[in-house]
DNA sequence: GGAGTATGCTACGTTTCACGTACTACGGGA
DNA sequence: TCCCGTAGTACGTGAAACGTAGCATACTCC
């Protein structure tokens, strides 16, 4: 997840990225306007480029031919089911532990 | 959050340790055992005690007195207030994914 | 009563990775 | 020509996730 400096993570940048291709290929830099847009957190080169690499190399993403600079990527079958399997686990446990919030702290 | 060796990340040690300490107060080994329950992931303990440090550090969570060798910890209210967010924020993100997951591949 | 097992935690090393910063390069205004 | 937006590379640093080993107590149970 994307830490933020002293704090405790909530997000993933792979997560943000897969996220992000769901609407379809982008190209990186296309992809830190998108999710700042979505979730407001500004991914640096740094961590997005890396993250993208690492995603290609376990085939959770694909890189798409080269054009005019820019290089796009597509989510492939196996990063769909990952995403798809990681938002429920955390849809699942963000709902069980605020309903839990709830009924303990009246 | 815990990683899965190659895999994407989707939680955080920080905060299934939060969130297994809504419901009392619980010393490191019972949170361990909590959430292999709750959620199937065994936390070990470089991973625990180095996140509960933190926590404590960062006034997440407080410790109790150490009673039979067991160190007890329980969330203050800015953990509460901190995990509460944190859910809430998962959860959006959770559902926004899933619902483009859906429309999006037919 | 010794072996085995569960509990509970400490200590330490490795590796991954998030993040920042600096840099290159191209194109379009003003 | 200079600045700005776009697009990506390169690299260093620090945090932290994770594994493993070790140690002590306490409990069966044969």
């Amino acid at each position: 997840m994307a830490r933020r400096k002293d704090d405790v993570a909530w997000s993933d940048p792979a997560l943000l990225i897969l996220g992000s291709l769901v609407s379809g290929p982008k190209h990186g830099y296309a992809i830190v306007q998108d999710t700042e847009d979505a979730v407001g957190i500004t991914l640096g080169p740094g961590t997005l480029y890396a993250a993208l690499a690492r995603l290609e190399q376990r085939g959770h993403v694909r890189a798409l031919p080269e054009e005019d600079r820019r290089r796009p990527y597509e989510i492939t079958a196996a990063g769909s089911a990952l995403l798809a399997q990681r938002l429920e686990a955390m849809r699942a446990f963000a709902v069980r532990g605020l309903t839990q919030l709830r009924t303990v702290q009246p």
